[in-house]
DNA sequence: CCCCAAATTATAATCACTTCAAATTAAAAC
DNA sequence: GTTTTAATTTGAAGTGATTATAATTTGGGG
């Protein structure tokens, strides 16, 4: 089942229209799910079809699908919110000259709060962000004795 | 030797001028140290002894202090930036509700990226992010069967 | 086909920050 | 102490991402 068939029965189930808005947004996300678009770029895939769609039902929708926990906010302090249809506990990888990102699929097995470190916080998810520099901007900056 | 005293040194030491605004953005870093201030806060502060001070400048000053490494930024997807005059390696906690922020000075062995998984990357941090729900909101909520 | 709550739209607003150019000032040089 | 000058400060205007508003349109149940 592709990832427009699977959004559209859900938000069916949840007595939510489908506009062909949506259906170009899922599908837009389907096509770029493996760099995390943003709104934005989300936005200019939409309208190589739809050329009125507005940005803000492209919130609208993205926004929707994160509360149906079908898509997730990834937010690294680039200034702008990235949004992921991997909702599966994954891992970031961060440039941060070029703010190119990668997905980390990796566990850590050690990455756990005992309730002593938990200050009575309920934990619902954690994340490791790594941060450094891309190959391309270590080639760039002269970074690589070849 | 109190935090404003450091950085004035620091100052100093690099050929950059002690401002009356400076000093008073330092005192208010000290002060606030336990809450990881944004600059609005920052400002606030500082207002109350120097209250012409622009915000601008207080943007300007904490850069500074983020170049000289002497200032931490800590950016969670809020919306904006704080600043944390612990730069040693440490993590965080944030309540999804409310904002709150726990500084989590556990280490957590396991997370290192091996080369094969670092797609090229030259790793210069990381940082886990965990995300829950603190005591405060869990009560306000009713979760708490006391 | 009709209805109407839900969705879409353009426009304007907001929020956190950044840029800019003119006025001020710390501190080095005299 | 006075002068000099480059760094700093300032408020106003600008940005870019996102959100609010209110009028218009529409999916889909009846």
């Amino acid at each position: 089942m592709s990832l427009e068939e699977k959004l559209v029965r859900e938000m069916r189930k949840r007595g939510k229209k489908v506009t062909p808005q949506r259906r170009f947004i899922f599908q837009a996300l389907e096509k770029e799910s493996d760099h995390h678009p943003t709104a934005e770029e989300i936005l200019h895939t939409v309208r190589q079809t739809l050329p009125d769609v507005s940005l803000t039902t492209v919130y609208n929708t993205l926004h929707n699908l994160v509360e149906m926990e079908l898509l997730r906010e990834v937010d690294l302090g680039e200034g702008m919110t990235r949004f992921d249809t991997n909702t599966d506990i994954h891992h970031h990888l961060l440039c941060k000259r070029c703010g190119k990102l990668v997905d980390i699929h990796r566990q850590f097995r050690n990455v756990f709060l005992p309730p002593e470190d938990a200050h009575g916080f309920i934990i619902t998810s954690h994340q490791v962000i790594f941060e450094g520099i891309c190959l391309d901007c270590q080639m760039k900056a002269g970074m690589l004795k070849q």
